[in-house]
DNA sequence: TTTTTTGTTGATTGACGAGTCAATAAACTT
DNA sequence: AAGTTTATTGACTCGTCAATCAACAAAAAA
């Protein structure tokens, strides 16, 4: 029963499953059929709206950057002042919504992939590139020339955290790693 | 011509090669037979010495920790003093022996490996546990209190900054990132 | 109402790769 | 010398999976 417009439907839905396995997984030995599966449709259609598996799993990463990107405009929005705007980075990198078991696999997965798929290097390249220079608009105000230094010192240590979080069990547990990040800026910050 | 006593040589060849494979590949998605290729050898000799693929995969972990090991130990034993034992520790972890492209995406792979392999993940806890010992060891004199917090910021900080040097091109700069732990450490130490 | 476009899938192809086996040969043991 | 253990490989099995195809159905366009 074709119903007309499905295309965008499903294209999400297979996003979405996409995320779910690779995370369920633990690893990109995921099959185009368990993808397409879970999003409700035979693997034969899956591979009619994306050419191939590496298109899916592209636009799975561009969707979890996508609402990074999102999340962090939004805290940023409503931050007043530079450190509130740092603290607004880090509490949206640490979200609920990003900062959980399956997104966390997701990302340590696209990690791996950059460093063999050109347009997976590019995206992770554009997403570290708007995370430093956002960093960079709240720190420079509060420390100056050395705020090269700690923006970058701070991105390393999300991803770090991200990566550490994927080894434990239980839920993940984004206050602490926000707390973390915290107590790293706060050690650099002028003493009080 | 069958000498005797080749399984340590044997094993060993495998062991390097893997690393070397994985790194080249930048992902498990190396096959039995590239890896015994590159030690010289038919696939199905790797697969007399190690039962599986996976069994290869784990030694090759287990070397790579172990080299970790030792150059860790080798340079805490020359330390004199809590400080110089932490910068002895983050000074072993970018060596250029561990700090290098290939053991680096070993390393990534390995993190990978250990979502779904258990006996990764234990050899991976263990290598966690001992850096964060550690590392206690030498803050608790110097901070006291924090010295859990930190620790824990050092470890995570210590695997951000490898996987960011995936992504980076060139040569992998372990100087930088030393400079960066250092700063880390520097900036929680009880001004001078 | 024919034709075209869009949605959909079961079956198939073609490749690849882990692991096994049978066979061969050199070295050690008795 | 006969038998056993160790080293070694080419050929093969068996499974899996990405990608394609042929076919069918319904809506939209002509």
């Amino acid at each position: 029963m074709p119903k007309l417009g499905m295309e965008p439907i499903r294209k999400a839905a297979l996003v979405k499953a996409t995320i779910v396995e690779i995370g369920r997984a633990g690893s990109l030995d995921v099959t185009v059929s368990q993808i397409a599966k879970r999003a409700g449709m035979s693997s034969a259609l899956a591979h009619h709206y994306f050419g191939s598996k590496e298109d899916i799993f592209l636009a799975a990463m561009r969707h979890v950057l996508t609402l990074y990107g999102a999340e962090v405009r939004g805290a940023l929005a409503l931050a007043e002042g530079s450190e509130q705007r740092v603290r607004a980075i880090l509490a949206a990198s640490f979200s609920p919504a990003n900062f959980r078991r399956e997104a966390i696999g997701a990302w340590l997965n696209f990690w791996l992939m950059a460093q063999t798929v050109p347009q997976a290097r590019r995206l992770l390249a554009v997403y570290h590139r708007r995370l430093r220079s956002n960093l960079l608009v709240g720190l420079r105000p509060l420390i100056g020339n050395q705020a090269e230094e700690v923006a970058n010192g701070l991105g390393a240590l999300i991803d770090g955290l991200y990566l550490r979080e994927v080894l434990k069990s239980g839920p993940p547990d984004g206050r602490a790693a926000v707390a973390s990040a915290m107590a790293y800026l706060n050690a650099h910050l002028p003493k009080s």
